[in-house]
DNA sequence: TTGACAAATGCAACTAAGTTGCATAATAAT
DNA sequence: ATTATTATGCAACTTAGTTGCATTTGTCAA
């Protein structure tokens, strides 16, 4: 994470504020993609009086610079994480816990053939599985 | 069409009003997956004087009778379909345009190793791509 | 055909996510 | 310290979607 901080000030021109960090460090510690205003409320009971236009701008630029990664759940909101190698989810339809599985099997050949019988250039993809996790199966039995 | 108007009426409990029919049809005759703000911009220029609230109800009612199937795109709009043979989609993110793929190799090998490995049981799945259609292609030559 | 009952609709008020303009404050380099 | 630039707060705004309640409409059975 330190790394992360050091490149943002000397590569990029963003400057080291406690808000940056805190927003960061949240994120690292986060086990799975977490909301702007979910966020914005775990800063806030966190003792930083930040505001939501600053969060939400903040992951603009951490966007923007290739640090972080939006992901959508079929929810009303935008997840962000931080971006790590490629990796798809596991959510629970009943409890919500979300898992990530490292999908070893990669669509690359299905890019390809996707280029090749539609024409279309595959830029990203985006592969969610939704369903039941383990104690949420034994609950519904 | 019709057999859906049919089997709405007698198998289930909907009634045959001239908004369920515009709606049924709007969404027959759509190429791809419309949101409920376009679809209610649709209809009232088509001279249908219908309310938002009509409208968000019954994608409701639509999506609870199984007639119908809400897909993201990495928007902030759910957008709708009439549900078919289950695919995927190619979306452009130059000029948005929308195309299905019918994905031969299916994922369900892949879902019962998540069971077997993860001890998740899938229900569903997105797979969504998102790159660049064959003309925005080549205007960004 | 009529009346009753349930389903459908409109409307207004509401919530929630996200955006924007503008003024002020904090940072980093000189 | 001065200065240029980035960061922040705040208020006002937009848009998607929801809810309660009153009214209308469709269906079906008498
Ligand atoms: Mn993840
Ligand atoms: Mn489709
Ligand atoms: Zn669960
Ligand atoms: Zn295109």
């Amino acid at each position: 994470m330190n790394t992360v901080i050091q490149y943002l000030l000397k590569e990029q021109r963003l400057r080291n504020t406690r808000f940056r960090q805190a927003i960061l460090q949240t994120l690292d510690h986060q086990a799975s993609p977490i909301s702007a205003p979910d966020l914005l409320r775990k800063l806030q009971i966190s003792g930083y009086s930040i505001n939501k236009t600053t969060v939400y701008r903040e992951m603009d630029i951490l966007l923007a610079k290739g640090l972080v990664e939006e992901v959508r759940f079929n929810e009303d909101v935008r997840r962000y994480e931080l971006k790590s190698a490629h990796h798809h989810h596991l959510i629970c339809q009943t409890c919500q816990k979300i898992e990530e599985i490292a999908f070893a099997h990669d669509l690359s050949d299905k890019e390809a053939e996707i280029l090749a019988t539609k024409k279309f250039k595959v830029l990203k993809h985006s592969l969610e599985f939704f369903g039941l996790c383990e104690s949420c199966q034994k609950k519904c039995k």
